[in-house]
RNA sequence: GGCCCGAUGGUCAAGCGGUUAAGACACCGCCCUUUCACGGCGGUAACACGGGUUCGAUUCCCGUUCGGGUCACCA
């Protein structure tokens, strides 16, 4: 009588279980190879939990030679938003986590378990739901939005557990014969598991990798496999479809833990044996005196456009999400600063347990590392291709002339202790400004404690012998050379030892010339930004700053 | 409210029964230095609370508190 039941609800379905285990053979994998995915669902853009998501994965499946692929859960069509799909895949892609298999790029899927969209997954799904319910194991519900509420209604007044489960699951109990009836006369219905628990309090243990130990109730509640639509939830999906890919580990957001009972049983009464699960705390940001996972829709920084707007290197974040996601990672880093992140020795249970906060402060830090370990013509393209998008006066400055630009970028870096100033790339149209004449401006005074004419005296002096040719060692030499004709000491200590006796010392000599040239007091070095800048626009600047 | 997870300085975090309770970011001071940055040295600052178990608990157990997650025909 099942069986009946399940030929007219599922007419369509001509395949058996049999036929997908057959198409979707295990994987051909080294021994102890994971499985791993991200299985995002296109309702917006790309979330930096998933982003973080997506990497532990990635990084799980690199460590052990195993794939990592990529499936859309698009089954939800009601939030679905045009091209999130794409823009997901575009941001993983931007950041290096880049799938293996399934949705690599836009426009291009490869492997061979899939379709790797669920909206195309549609006969594989009912094929198992015809299954269970010819086996008795699942049932159609023909109950209404408003029966349900007034289940739970009652559930709540005589204050039992809520949801579709035991005496309250009346369409459990609906003979075969009265369940045709109802198809017959085209009343919509789900496909309900029927659980096979009692309601009460059995226990389920399963192991989180991330987590460790966790005891549950099992699951007792009749929960829906298939919306009216015939589409599937994602409990019945994530079941049917990691156990056809052969997902060996589930690494997802922790907000699933409190279905692993349902995952669980489902795969046991599917026949199916379960995936290891590794759940992910998420990343929280701080909010008055406590906090809470960070939220697409209050916070900016939540989507990882933000960092590309910003201007972070996609390395930068990666280094970021890596220090959070594993605590030893920034030692191993130190310790190896050209390797790339696939050769540090990941593993799920380095992971925190805990929710970890964002800490903008800590991605500067980190992205400044990132950035000064960059090369001028890496930095160069970088900021030309962030500029392009975003500061489009700032791309005109730097894109008519690359070769200056390289040299803007060049200074302080390279070398044993390269300089550590850039977090981001929104700073460099103010940090730079005074490259460029169009934005170059006075910012600092000059200090008080040097008279006017004594800046005019070292200017004009200074005039005479600056040579761009100099070395760093010449161009200071000259600098203080300058010092003691005009009252200036030439050395510091010697100075402060006596500072009666001068004006002032070679660093407020240096600094009239650094005002007068970048219109700071605090720049990279001065004698590189000078040679950038060239002679005569050097020069001009004293004249600038003389008639003040 | 039920169920689950978590709790070490401001933040991220080591720690696995006996430690002067690491380290990183941030902050402060000093040194180096033509400014800044880098670097070096030093500093402020933590085991949520209450009971057990133990010779001894940050560590194990139980409560409390607080934070988070989840209780859909959303994922």
């Amino acid at each position: 009588m099942n069986q009946k039941l399940a030929d007219i609800m599922f007419p369509d379905v001509a395949t058996t279980p049999e036929y997908y285990e057959n198409l979707y053979p295990l994987r051909q994998c080294k021994q102890g190879a994971r499985i791993t995915r991200i299985a995002p669902s296109p309702t917006g853009y790309l979330h930096l939990g998933v982003l973080f998501t997506a990497m532990v994965n990635q990084m799980t499946a690199r460590a052990s030679d195993g794939v990592f692929y990529f499936r859309l859960e698009d089954t939800d069509k009601k939030r679905e938003v045009e091209g999130g799909a794409e823009d997901i895949l575009n941001g993983l892609r931007a950041y290096g986590v880049i799938p293996d298999e399934g949705f690599i790029a836009p426009g291009v899927i490869s492997g061979d378990y899939g379709p790797y969209r669920q909206s195309e997954r549609t006969e594989i799904y009912q094929t198992y739901a015809k299954a269970l319910v010819g086996a008795g194991l699942a049932y159609p519900c023909f109950c209404s939005e408003q029966e349900l509420q007034s289940i739970r209604q009652e559930q709540e007044r005589q204050k039992l557990r809520t949801g579709y489960l035991g005496e309250f699951a009346v369409c459990r109990n609906l003979e075969p014969e009265q369940a045709i009836k109802r198809i017959k006369s085209e009343h919509p219905y789900v496909v309900r598991l029927r659980s096979g628990c009692a309601p009460g309090n059995q226990r389920i243990v399963f192991n989180d990798l991330i987590k460790g130990k966790i005891e549950m109730p099992e699951n007792d509640e009749d929960f829906v496999l298939l919306k009216s639509d015939g589409i599937p939830t994602y409990h019945f999906a994530h079941a049917i479809d990691d156990h056809l890919m052969r997902t060996t580990h589930v690494i997802r957001g922790d907000e699933w833990i409190s279905s692993v009972p349902k995952h669980i049983q489902l795969f046991s009464m599917l026949g199916f044996k379960p995936p290891k699960y590794a759940h992910v705390s998420p990343i929280m940001k701080e909010e008055g005196s406590g906090k809470r996972k960070l939220s697409k829709r209050k916070d900016p920084e939540a989507a990882v456009r933000y960092y590309a707007e910003q201007g972070f290197p996609a390395d930068s974040v990666l280094e970021y999400l890596m220090t959070v996601a594993c605590s030893d990672y920034e030692q191993w880093r130190r310790c190896n600063p050209k390797k790339t992140r696939d050769e540090f020795p990941f593993g799920l249970k380095k992971m925190s347990a805990s929710g970890a906060l964002f800490d903008l402060l800590k991605l500067n830090d980190v992205s400044k590392t990132v950035i000064a370990g960059m090369d001028a013509d890496a930095v160069l393209s970088a900021v030309l291709e962030w500029a392009k998008k975003y500061a489009p006066d700032y791309f005109v400055l730097l894109d008519r002339d690359h070769g200056y630009a390289r040299e803007i970028f060049s200074v302080d870096r390279g070398g044993a202790k390269p300089r550590k100033d850039i977090a981001k790339w929104c700073e460099l149209p103010e940090y730079t400004a005074y490259f460029f004449d169009e934005t170059f401006r006075i910012d600092d005074a000059m200090p008080d404690s040097i008279k006017h004419e004594d800046i005019r005296a070292i200017l004009t002096e200074y005039a005479k012998i600056y040579d761009p040719q100099d070395d760093r060692q010449q161009w200071f030499d000259k600098i203080k050379s300058i010092c003691t004709p005009l009252g200036f000491c030439p050395d510091v200590k010697q100075y402060k030892s006596n500072p009666d006796q001068y004006k002032g010392h070679v660093g407020d000599v240096s600094t009239v010339i650094r005002i007068a040239v970048t219109g700071r007091k605090n720049t990279p070095d001065l004698c590189s930004i000078m040679r950038v800048i060239g002679r005569e626009r050097v020069l001009a600047r004293f004249e600038q700053a003389v008639t003040i």
